[in-house]
DNA sequence: TACCTTTGTTCAATCGTTTGCACAATACCC
DNA sequence: GGGTATTGTGCAAACGATTGAACAAAGGTA
């Protein structure tokens, strides 16, 4: 019973029943070349063996690991963490398993990330560009090791991958358009760092919506800068400085959404009567705070699967002639207390 | 250029240098049975030619795949989702990479998992047992591959397994003194399905706490059943129900806690003043509800890592001799607004 | 009977590393 | 200078699967 290995290979089926290890191989594989009875003898044998094909060797032979990766920034983030789990559901239900590795959104580490991903042979990549990452040399490496390369979340137009994303720019719109059949007029925003592209597209969604309903744009009414935690107090506090009335906030992140909140509420203004508020990502909590926060569906769980099946779909196209793709979810608003006023 | 495949080999290199395979091999293995000049030479080589290592090829040599398997319930949840991160933050530093799957909480997918990564050829498994689970046949299968096999949250004492784990007790014990510092003397507790092992220990912290401070035991004020999202809700009903008067709430859940606080707030209780509450599991909307929800910190993230060190620990002990382990780490609780009195 | 298919199996090479052993060359010791 | 270490490389066999090609046996056809 104790062999030189753990497992039970196909040589010890094949030498079991008298065959070679190639007719084997056929019979677990269904190779037609193979009959009947045999096919029905060696997976009698493999069971009784506990026989359990070693994908290692396979994929030493064959060039395919069955294996994806995935590169985030940090795996402890719902948005993240939800694309995780839509990619795993998926890649598993068609024999994949899922690699992962974090960043720390260090350039240094999403490198090693790639080459790490790249010697554990994965047949395909899919990546949220770190913030940090201003050149792209790493991921040519993933298009000379011609596998898939799909990008999501943060992408980068110069490197010519295809990309998982969501319409920003609709979900901007579709919140905005929300506060307006509100009955909001004066609608701030808070418009995160316009160089990160899907900042850049939420308040586009947002200029776009004022304009189509025929409100015109007030700068003061727009706060740029970070839209982290803190950040959305201080966005509050920058628009009583500037003694600029407003009636709604429009804000590019839960957090800051939620910051605001709580920093009104202790001046006392009444949500949403006085100021209806939205947010952007529909993080867990959104639901759970006082008043319930309306937010923008970002579907992470469906923008993994998505990703999953782009590319199942790509892993089999001949590499030459894959052609970089675009897949654009459509979020939806979800409306919740924090900006639902009674019916005038 | 363009070879049979996209990789250079150590063949490549070899060749371009005039030496064999073997010695290419052991120069990139810093080998001392190898000269200086060629170990420079090799690298220089190895660099210019792009070189990546197949780990696909050595790991069926040598049997080490770098890669460790981590089998939850599911990855979109903020526990599971610190413990990938300081799993694969660890065990990164350290080379090895992380392959992850999920069971939804399904008994046949938790075997299925077992199986896969076993195929996948992984040199250790970390469990989080899925709670459908009731028999632990399939985990046989990863002592008998003989690497280490880790559980977590979740634990099974009949698997025979490492364990890492938080004190559940000790944790619900803090909280629960924590409260009686506060001057509460009729404190309620929401105390979960006891047949699972981390919510009778939470409940049994909370009975320890109450005996050392010399609080009398009152049956009335434990709501058994499950702790999800609306049962918090409902068990604030269930003690109105039973006319019972109490001036705190210790739950075994941050999501019954917060669902509770939603029903006492629209009752116009006062939080902490008439009711002070605290939950467990440090979940992130903890912080963002008002008032913020006091806690108790599961250290997800330090679980992660834990995890990572023990498996590195035992991949080096010698397979027959491995002995199971116990971690135990001493979480802490995180006094927010929903249990801070003012100084009496 | 001779020849051609069809069917099922074996043979042997291959994937890219690692590694025990052999072996040559040089260094060391008395 | 003869014998023994020491050092650096090469040889070749693994690891466990897959797969094109060869081949033997049986069946089919004229």
């Amino acid at each position: 019973m104790s062999k030189k290995s753990e497992h039970s290979t196909i040589h010890d089926i094949a030498q079991a029943l008298g065959l070679t290890a190639s007719s084997v191989s056929r019979a677990l594989n269904d190779n037609p070349r193979i009959s009947e009875a045999t096919r029905q003898a060696v997976k009698e044998q493999a069971e009784k063996m506990n026989y359990r094909p070693n994908l290692v060797a396979a994929g030493l032979r064959t060039g395919k690991t069955g294996i994806l990766g995935i590169i985030i920034p940090l795996a402890n983030r719902a948005f993240f963490a939800s694309i995780i789990s839509g990619l795993e559901r998926v890649a598993n239900q068609s024999g994949y398993n899922v690699m992962i590795c974090q960043t720390g959104d260090s350039y240094e580490a999403e490198k090693s990330a790639v080459e790490a991903l790249l010697r554990a042979r994965v047949e395909g990549v899919a990546v949220s560009v770190s913030a940090k990452t201003l050149d792209f040399k790493h991921f040519d490496r993933i298009k000379q090791a011609k596998i898939p390369l799909i990008l999501f979340d943060r992408t980068m137009d110069e490197i010519g991958a295809s990309e998982v994303v969501i319409d920003d720019r609709l979900g901007a719109m579709l919140a905005t358009e929300h506060l307006i059949e509100q009955g909001c007029r004066r609608i701030a925003h808070f418009a995160g760092l316009q160089h990160i592209s899907i900042y850049k597209k939420r308040t586009k969604g947002y200029l776009d919506a004022l304009e189509k309903h025929g409100l015109s744009y007030d700068e003061n009414l727009v706060v740029f800068g970070e839209v982290k935690e803190g950040s959305g107090d201080a966005a509050v506090n920058t628009l009583y400085e500037r003694g600029v009335s407003f009636d709604a906030i429009f804000s590019s992140s839960d957090f800051a959404a939620i910051w605001a909140m709580k920093n009104l509420q202790k001046r006392g203004v009444r949500i949403p009567d006085d100021v209806a508020i939205i947010g952007f990502a529909n993080e867990p909590f959104t639901e759970l705070v006082t008043p319930a926060l309306s937010t923008v569906n970002q579907l992470a769980d469906d923008l993994g699967s998505a990703i999953a099946n782009l590319f199942l779909e790509e892993i089999n196209v001949k590499k030459e002639q894959r052609k970089p793709q675009k897949i654009v979810l459509m979020p939806e608003i979800i409306v919740r207390e924090s900006s639902k006023r009674v019916i005038r």
